[in-house]
Parts: structure tokens; C-alpha cells; sequence
DNA sequence: TCTTTAAGCAACCTTTCAGTTGCGTATTTT
DNA sequence: AAAATACGCAACTGAAAGGTTGCTTAAAGA
């Protein structure tokens, strides 16, 4: 991959940047679970108003990392599949010692599923 | 993962969000050949002073993306091999569809190793 | 030695970000 | 119908981010 190539993949940066901060990444982690979850449940147990949530979620929905849809009066997120694929053969490709990485991300699988 | 095994990874939301900028994004891109690489030559071509390039450099060394180190008058950064892999890790948990997951990947490093 | 080249440090500016409070609206629930 | 729940919008604030300019120092080259 020539840097020139890497750069074209292009939205990869929104997509760290929305993960880029630890509420955020909490928040992701509350939806790995590929549920949909209200605004006010995720929030729960933060030291967050809901509204601070809320604007998290709107940089998350803006990256498009995760879609948001309405159930009556609640707002319900999930994760956007195939939106995290693109930012992971980024970091797969840059951090992968070329030679061992096939063999030790095959053993990781491997050894360590899920 | 449970959501608290995430999180407690703890020092990957920094490199996130130190990946988080197109500029950075495009020097870790210019570093990705695994040479060292100084301030100005990374800043070639770049619409930045020297300094802001200095800054980014800054940035992803805190987040122990990259490593420097001075050579004569240089100032050399290289990528650091290890960094990057935790943060690939946890987009590879989140994004991988569970079961599916591990029979794509393995077939993905099997069929485009590099 | 004199001149470039590579870089460091500090101050400053402007914009964005994370978070808040306050208030209004729609949907459930009792 | 009344109360509680879930949410939206807007304005505001403090701090951090991204960038600049100006000046100084150190190492290489001519």
C-alpha cells in the first residue's frame, strides 16, 4: 500500500477521530452487542448529561459509525456494520510486520475467537 | 468482549484520536515505509510550517504511534511497531460479525497477505 | 570561517470540542 | 386527563486543538 493509496481511502480519519475519545469508545462498547440501545439507556451510568451523550452520538452518527432510528419517542442506535472495515485494513496495514503478521493475527484468531 | 474488557484497553482511545487527522493520517502514511524519517522530509510537500508539522509528530509520539530520535541535526520518527495493534484489535472485535468473523479474516490474510 | 540547513522554544490567535443549563415537544403510562 | 418519560433545540462557557510568527541554537557544507 503506497501512502498515496492510503490517503485515498479518505473517510478513514472522521471514523478515528469519532473513536478517538473515551466516552465514545464506551459508547461504542455498549453497542458492540449489535442491539439497538435508546440515547438515555446508553447514557446510563455516565458522568454525562444526556445531552452530552446525545452530541457524542451525533459525531458517532456523522463519522458513520453508527445509524440512529426512531421507535416512538425513543431514539435507537446501532452499529453500521461495514463502516469500521475500512479504518481496520488501515491499521492492519500499517501496523502489520509484514513478514510474522499473516501468522501471528492467524494464531490470534485462532487461539482466541471471540 | 464485554464492554468493561474494552474498555479496559484503555490506552487506545489516544492513538485514535491521534489517528483522528488527515494530516496525521498522511505522516504515519509517509512513515508507513518502516524508515526514519525527518521533520522537514515529512513536512514536504505539505501546506504546514515546520512546526505545525512538528506538532502533529508531537501528537502521535505522546500517543506512542511514532518514536524520534535525533541523529546530528535530524530529527528522525519511525513508526512503532507495536503501537498500532490494540487499537486494530478493538475495531477488528467490534467490527468483525461474530461468526462470520474469523473464517473472513483468516481468509482475508490467506489470500492478500501483503 | 561564514553560510546554510534542521530544528527547538515560546507567545499568540482562532476555531472546534466537550460539556452545561434551560426550555419546549411528543409519546407513554397511570 | 395528568404525570412521567424520552427526546430536541439553542445559547453559553472553558479548555484544547491546529496553526502561525518571531527568535534562538546547533550541526554541516562551501
Amino acid at each position: 500500500m503506497s501512502p498515496a493509496d492510503m490517503h485515498a481511502g479518505g473517510e478513514v480519519a472522521p471514523v478515528f477521530a469519532a473513536l478517538g475519545d473515551p466516552t465514545r469508545l464506551e459508547l461504542v462498547a455498549r453497542l458492540a452487542d449489535r442491539q439497538a440501545h435508546s440515547i438515555t439507556s446508553l447514557g446510563d451510568g455516565l458522568p454525562l448529561t444526556r445531552q452530552a451523550v446525545r452530541k457524542h452520538l451525533h459525531v458517532l452518527e456523522d463519522a458513520g459509525v453508527i445509524v440512529g432510528e426512531r421507535f416512538g419517542r425513543e431514539h435507537r442506535f446501532r452499529v453500521r456494520q461495514d463502516s469500521l472495515a475500512p479504518a481496520q485494513q488501515y491499521l492492519q496495514r500499517v501496523a502489520a510486520q509484514w513478514d510474522d503478521a499473516a501468522r501471528r493475527l492467524k494464531a490470534f484468531i485462532e487461539n482466541d475467537p471471540g
